[in-house]
RNA sequence: CGGGUUGUAGUAUAAUGGUAGUACGCGUGCAUGGGGUGCAUGUAGCCGCGGUUCGAUUCCGCGCAGCCCGACCA
């Protein structure tokens, strides 16, 4: 993409009012906007990335046998209330339409998936299935803060299970559990991420939540180094040692819920009497299960963890662009570094290479380090007077103050390969 | 939802009961071209309503909004 054509620009100063790291710099960035507390726009860049992270968590969920569906926003009024979250769950935005007809926006999708599968599950070969969809959920926190960490809306991949019976919930559990952590690990938050005991429901002692050891984190969480598991705080009065080794020495450190995983059990079947038959004609209850990580959290989480003084350091995977390429020129070489450097970003495209290309003719090359040290792309390349005199461009990596000369000819090749 | 705090230009800030200033940005011109470059010039603002006052951006009240702490968080 050519950086003239963005129509997003960065900022020296973050507004005065964010206070979390991710918001100052993703704003200062170009990559949200904020409109109301909680309430962002997603830019170009950011965009690119919350795709990034939503095809990673794609991937491992169709690899566990997950079905992409899209369930709606607008959730009527008797959904909720059949499962009494109509008055109980008070983060609800309600509205009503012209006739008086009530709804609930989207904050969780029992009550859509659920009714959803009692029209197509009713025998134990229809057994099991992992819907799932990535979409806005609302929620109407009472206090929204930490940028994009903790919204009124954002993007949530919830995956819903519907098994035979409880072993094989189980067993999908387990499942699901080590996908989470290869997504973990691919959204570049292997090694600090802990699958942490929290508080379950009336059907299971425990839930799984995945938390990302960080500053900015709302929750703490109590880490048994000896196996890498945690227990949040929440629920540490009834759990004094470690649930796995029985290790009784904690690390404390605060950290950040990107994802959960629950056994829903019948919870949810039972008041929408989802049931199938088995095979010995007998009806019974589906049970259930359900996933969440929350992408546009991730975001945030990732920023707050992978930056340093002079901006964003996305990992690789999840980068808007792969490359920056820097055109840098005096003015009398002008034409003929510009016509270099067009034709290494040709090169590039045609390779598939995700390349920023910052062409534009005003900017000096302090402004054009600094936005791309700002922007964080894990590979910075340049084409100036000084590389062209080697025949080549320099490549520079975000995440270390070395740089080097690489002959132009040989650097499309050198990127592939890396 | 309780407690605190703040609303001045696109952003960050200053002063003031009597013509609202600075920096960045944005526009124009020239210079510059390896770390948010320089000079000139232009552009743009007092959250809303009510009260006090000859006069309110300033004082008072109410509202709205932001932020911080707490409570809450399938």
């Amino acid at each position: 993409m050519l950086q003239s054509k963005l129509f997003t620009k960065t900022i020296k100063e973050a507004p005065k009012d964010e206070m979390s790291f991710n918001a100052q710099a993703l704003i200062r960035a170009g990559f949200i906007d904020k409109l109301a507390a909680g309430i962002y726009s997603f830019l170009p860049l950011g965009l690119r990335v919350l795709d990034k992270i939503s095809r990673v968590i794609r991937e491992e969920m169709d690899a566990i046998g997950g079905e992409e569906i899209l369930m709606p926003v607008l959730i009527p009024k008797e959904n909720w209330a059949k499962t009494g979250r109509w008055e109980t769950l008070d983060v609800l935005f309600k509205l009503k339409g012209e006739d008086e007809k009530e709804y609930a926006l989207g904050a969780t999708h029992e009550e859509v998936i659920t009714p959803l599968c009692r029209k197509f599950l009713f025998s134990y070969r229809d057994l099991p299935i992992m819907p799932y969809q990535i979409q806005i959920k609302f929620r109407n926190e009472l206090r929204a803060k930490a940028g994009i960490m903790r919204g009124r809306e954002f993007l949530m991949k919830d995956m819903y299970s519907f098994h035979a019976d409880q072993a094989d919930l189980d067993r999908f559990y387990e499942v699901a559990k080590q996908a989470y952590f290869k997504i973990f690990e691919r959204l570049g938050l292997g090694g600090i991420t802990y699958l942490t005991y929290a508080s379950g429901s009336s059907f299971s002692k425990y839930s799984h939540e995945f938390q990302t050891i960080c500053a900015a984190g709302e929750d703490t969480i109590f880490i048994c180094d000896n196996c890498r598991m945690a227990v949040n705080k929440e629920i540490i009065k009834d759990q004094e040692q470690c649930p796995i080794c029985g290790n009784k020495k904690f690390r404390e450190e605060k950290a950040v819920e990107v994802g959960n995983i629950f056994k829903l059990a019948n919870k949810y079947s039972q008041p929408f009497g989802l049931e199938y038959v088995n095979d010995k004609g007998e009806k019974k209850e589906v049970a259930m299960g359900c996933y969440g990580i929350g992408p546009s959290r991730v975001m945030g989480t990732v920023v707050e963890i992978c930056h340093d003084e002079r901006g964003i350091v996305w990992p690789k995977e999840i980068a808007p662009f792969k490359v920056h390429l820097l055109l840098l020129s005096n003015k009398s070489s002008w034409e003929n570094n510009k016509k270099e450097a067009d034709k290494l970003y040709q090169k590039m495209r045609e390779q598939g290479i995700e390349v920023l290309y910052d062409e534009r003719e005003e900017k000096g090359a302090g402004e054009k380090f600094s936005e791309a040290d700002l922007i964080g792309c894990p590979i910075r390349i340049v084409v100036s007077d000084k590389t062209l005199a080697e025949g080549s461009a320099e490549v520079k990596k975000r995440n270390s103050a070395d740089s080097k000369l690489v002959k132009i000819d040989n650097l499309v090749k050198e990127l592939t390969q890396s």
